[in-house]
DNA sequence: CATCCACCGGAAATGTTGGGAC
DNA sequence: GTCCCAACATTTCCGGTGGATG
């Protein structure tokens, strides 16, 4: 890694930087803003990634009196880990597994009740896999329900009747607030915000931020482009070193997404990066892709899981946006799923 | 119109880990 | 310790899919 004398404070790059100010999202503003914790209603944030969901969540549900459960699905998976996550924030003990469910669900609501409750479910998708169909009817149906509110974001569906039950859809009553993909002019705006915190003065040529913000529209790769471009850059970052370093940043906002998954989840990927290099006319179907990971497994003297269980994490990798995946439920190559990368 | 492709995806089975009661 | 009961990851099993092909 190079030294580094660019960067001044690599904090406002990080994922998990949360600015003061945020870049125009006029509606959105102020349909949070009247978001009453209190109230016991429920919000689903939808849109793409890189909107400033998770962002706008954090930044306007801080409420006096009201405690926050964030909870990002993609690292507890299970109604049962939510659950014990709730847990945990709300008496600071911990509690292992070995219980049921549903004397969990029994503590929470003791501790439930005298004061309202923010529970943040982000990539809620992966919970959905699971049986987070059960939780959220549950929550819905939870004593005291008017103190405990939900804050549902998805990358994925822009509504839930899809995906869950129709009796916990119609007791959940979400109000669904979209989230569409920024514009050059904002991604570029938004850059230029955290640049000026992160980077030391006179550290970029405006091209370079030109250059990404006119290239992706996902906030949060743009965020770790420009943050790969300080660390690699000497001098001042120029349009010419954030072109170079184009793939590099990409490759790091995958090991980003992909860091709370498996290292199976990473071979299955890699399986799919190689096959895509070689194959640029050719598709690429679900058997090719598990040849491949088991060929992978051998490499790296790794036990290799079952063609089943790779199943689930071609599905998680799509949930991600890491591959497009279209679904053949019969016809000339059989019941197969035909994936493809999502290009940078 | 029967057969085949090649895997989907639900369900049951298996194995591991941890908890509480005795 | 022993026993039983959870949660959970993973494997095993298998019925099913629908256009192409002959």
């Amino acid at each position: 890694m190079a030294s580094n004398n660019l960067l001044r404070d690599p904090d406002p790059l990080k994922p998990s930087y949360l600015p003061e100010t945020l870049v125009d999202r006029e509606n959105t503003v102020s349909q949070l803003s009247e978001f009453d914790p209190s109230s016991g209603r429920n919000l689903l944030l939808h849109g793409p990634r890189g909107t400033g969901k998770t962002t706008f969540a954090h930044h306007f549900l801080q409420f006096d009196d009201t405690t926050t459960c964030y909870i990002s699905c993609d690292q507890f998976t299970t109604q049962y880990q939510v659950l014990k996550q709730v847990y945990q924030i709300l008496t600071h003990e911990e509690i292992g597994t070995g219980h049921h469910t549903s004397d969990l669900q029994r503590k929470i609501e003791e501790r439930t009740g005298q004061r309202p409750v923010v529970l943040i479910l982000d990539e809620v998708d992966f919970l959905l896999l699971n049986d987070g169909g059960s939780l959220l009817y549950y929550l819905s149906r939870i004593e005291n329900r008017e103190n405990l509110s939900l804050i549902l974001i998805s990358s994925n569906h822009s509504s839930l009747k899809e995906q869950v039950e129709e009796r916990t859809y119609s007791s959940l009553q979400t109000n669904r607030i979209p989230f569409e993909p920024y514009d050059g002019e904002t991604v570029y705006q938004l850059l230029k915000n955290r640049a000026e915190k992160a980077l030391r003065p006179q550290s970029l040529h405006r091209e370079a931020l030109g250059y990404i913000a006119s290239t992706t529209q996902n906030a949060s790769q743009a965020l770790h482009w420009l943050r790969v471009a300080a660390e690699n850059t000497e001098q001042r970052i120029t349009e010419e070193d954030v072109a170079s370093l184009k793939d590099q940043a990409y490759r790091e906002y995958v090991d980003h997404l992909l860091q709370p998954f498996t290292e199976h989840h990473r071979l299955v990927y890699q399986a799919i990066e190689e096959l895509d290099e070689e194959n640029k006319v050719d598709t690429v179907n679900t058997g090719a892709v598990y040849q491949r990971y088991q060929d992978l497994c051998q490499a790296y003297e790794e036990e290799s899981l079952s063609n089943r269980r790779i199943s689930d994490y071609l599905k998680q990798l799509e949930l991600l946006n890491l591959i497009n995946v279209k679904y053949y439920y019969g016809g000339q190559n059989g019941k197969t799923r035909e994936i493809n990368l999502i290009p940078f």
